[in-house]
DNA sequence: ATTACATATGTAATATTATAACATTTAATT
DNA sequence: AATTAAATGTTATAATATTACATATGTAAT
C-alpha cells in the first residue's frame, strides 16, 4: 500500500493511505461517474464499511486533485490527468443515453470565463463546468 | 391564486398553481439560493407541510425555466428573466464570501461551448456553469 | 527512541436531501 | 356531464452526507 508518491503543501513527498487508494483504484477501473454508496458497496470487500470512510477517502482525494465530482449527479470520476491539483476547475461532457463523462481541458474556454469575472470586476476562483450531451457513438 | 399566464404544451394559456405560486414567490423575494427544507420550513405556514410539495412545485417551475437549480449547493434560485423556458442551460457565478448568486447570460460563451461539442461529433442538448467567484462587493 | 503533532481510521448515531406508492381533488378538454 | 390529465395530500422510506468521539498511524523534531 502507500506507494503513490504526491506532494503534499511544503512540496514534500505524500503517499496515498490504504483507503484513499482502494477508492481511487476503482474509480480509475470504472468506465462510469461512481456514486458514494456505490463506491461503499464495492469496496467493502476491502474492509471499507462506512459511509464516512468513503467519504473520508473521496475528500481527499478531490482535494488533491486525483478525483472530481460531478455535482449535478453527485457522483465521482478518476481525473484523467494525473495532475490536476493545480486548478480545482472542473468541465466534463456527459452523455446523456450512455452516461459516459469526458473531462473537458480547453483553454479558450477558461479565458472567456476569466474574462467574464473580470468585466464584472470580480475574481474567478473556480468553476464547475457540466455539458450534457448526446456522444458521437449515441448519435450514429 | 392560479392568476400567471403561462402556454402549455399547446400554446395554450395555463396558470401557475397555488403550491407553484407559493414556492416561486418564496424564491422572488429571497436573495440567496433557498434549499428545499428551507423552503418548505418557510412556506409551511401557507399549508404547505410535506417535503414532496416543495419538490414538485421545484420541478415543475424548473421545467418551466422559472427556477433554475444550483447543483453544486441543492439549492434553487428564481430565474431573473421572466423566461428562461426557451433553452434549460444555466450559467451563475456564485460569491464565496456573501453567497451572492447572478444569472450568466453570455452569447460567446454558449457559443464556444457548442462549437466544443460540435468539434467532437458530439451534440450539444444543455449545459450547467457554476463559477465561484469572490465578488466585486467583497473584493474591497 | 521518545515526545509532540498532524493526519487518518473506525464506529455509531443522526442529519439532510429526495423519491415511491397510493388515495383524492381540481382543472382542462371533449 | 363525462373523460382525461395534472396537481395535491399523506405516509413511509430511500439515498446522500455529516457530527461526534475514541483510537491508531505517520512524520518531524528533540
Amino acid at each position: 500500500m502507500n506507494n503513490l508518491p504526491l506532494t503534499n503543501k511544503n512540496n514534500q513527498k505524500q503517499h496515498l493511505t490504504k483507503n484513499q487508494e482502494i477508492v481511487l483504484n476503482l474509480l480509475e477501473k470504472s468506465n462510469e461517474p461512481l456514486k458514494a454508496y456505490s463506491i461503499l458497496f464495492n469496496v467493502s470487500e476491502h474492509g471499507v464499511k462506512a459511509p464516512l470512510q468513503v467519504y473520508r477517502a473521496l475528500d481527499k482525494l478531490v482535494e488533491l486533485g486525483k478525483v472530481h465530482k460531478i455535482e449535478s449527479k453527485n457522483a465521482f470520476v478518476a481525473c484523467i490527468n494525473s495532475n490536476c491539483s493545480v486548478n480545482s476547475n472542473t468541465g466534463f461532457t456527459i452523455c446523456q443515453q450512455c452516461d459516459e463523462v469526458s473531462e473537458i481541458h480547453d483553454n479558450k474556454i477558461f479565458k472567456n470565463l476569466n474574462d467574464l469575472a473580470i468585466q464584472e470586476s470580480s475574481k474567478l476562483n473556480r468553476y464547475n463546468l457540466e455539458l450534457y450531451i448526446t456522444c458521437k457513438k449515441c448519435l450514429k
